[in-house]
DNA sequence: ATACTAGTTGCAACTGATTGCAGGAGCGGC
DNA sequence: GCCGCTCCTGCAATCAGTTGCAACTAGTAT
């Protein structure tokens, strides 16, 4: 747990407490390579501190996705994951034939929600989006039996 | 229940059953105006034959999904919804902050996926797709928090 | 009509996620 | 340093959805 300065600060000026247990949280998220699930972040904070419930760890990451810190993706493996938001903003490819996994530039989806904005008024949230479909292997193999 | 001969014949070319339990879900779906929950289905069939398994329902509403009978939206209310796939293609824009659903048309996401594909070699699936974020009015009040 | 087989059903147990609540703790003000 | 308001936590109950399994049945072949 260090150098969380900055994210204490967005969470006390937008009303919410910098808790020990929402530190070790942020702490687990900052320090994983990629995805995690609110289990893994479960045992994770478990190794500090055994108290916690996972209820706190789903808590805690709404808040921090509501505040846009995290991104939430389910990837269509039945639990949802969480990721600590960071420069690159990406999306992914998930196959629906063999389950690979690509990603996918904000750049496509920057494009159409300026358009949804100019055209309808309404805002649209792209920040990470899991989109599923057919990749180019599996596509090839015509193994996709859908219709 | 009637008229459902075409899906049937879908449901046969595919290796599945056409079985009574599945008529009266796919007729719920059918003639229901709109969204429907798995919970609804259930209670709908119900009312013709009691001793329907919800666990019924969300295992017909998946194989009518992946043979493009049905659309599955998450529609952020905790529940997850069902629509037979009419002609007009459309997805969803809800306001994060006053739970406001517009449409969309699918044009956009046509462009998008047809960009994709170009680009990447992924086909991907945009056929029902529930988009977050805030609608003209709730910007123009500004209580959007989010940062 | 009968038999066979692969797909389907209802049940019960289970998993992932959410919620209500009473006690507890962060943090801004004094 | 102490107070108090508000937010947060852990617990237990609950909800939505899934899965393993044995019994059953639609549709095909004979």
């Amino acid at each position: 747990m260090s150098c969380e300065v900055e994210t204490v600060q967005v969470l006390r000026q937008t009303g919410h407490k910098a808790t020990p247990q929402r530190l070790m949280i942020l702490s687990a998220l900052r320090h994983a390579e990629g995805h995690l699930t609110a289990a893994e972040i479960f045992d994770h904070v478990k190794l500090d501190y055994p108290y916690v419930d996972i209820s706190t760890v789903y808590r805690t990451v709404t808040v921090l996705k509501d505040l846009r810190l995290v991104s939430e993706t389910d990837m269509g493996t039945g639990e949802t994951t969480y990721e600590w938001v960071r420069a690159h903003r990406h999306h992914h490819l998930i196959c629906r034939s063999c389950d690979s996994v690509a990603s996918l530039d904000h750049r496509y989806l920057e494009d159409l929600g300026a358009e949804i904005l100019d055209e309808t008024g309404f805002k649209p949230d792209l920040d990470h989006f899991a989109i599923f479909g057919a990749c180019k292997d599996c596509q090839a193999r015509a193994d996709v039996v859908s219709r």
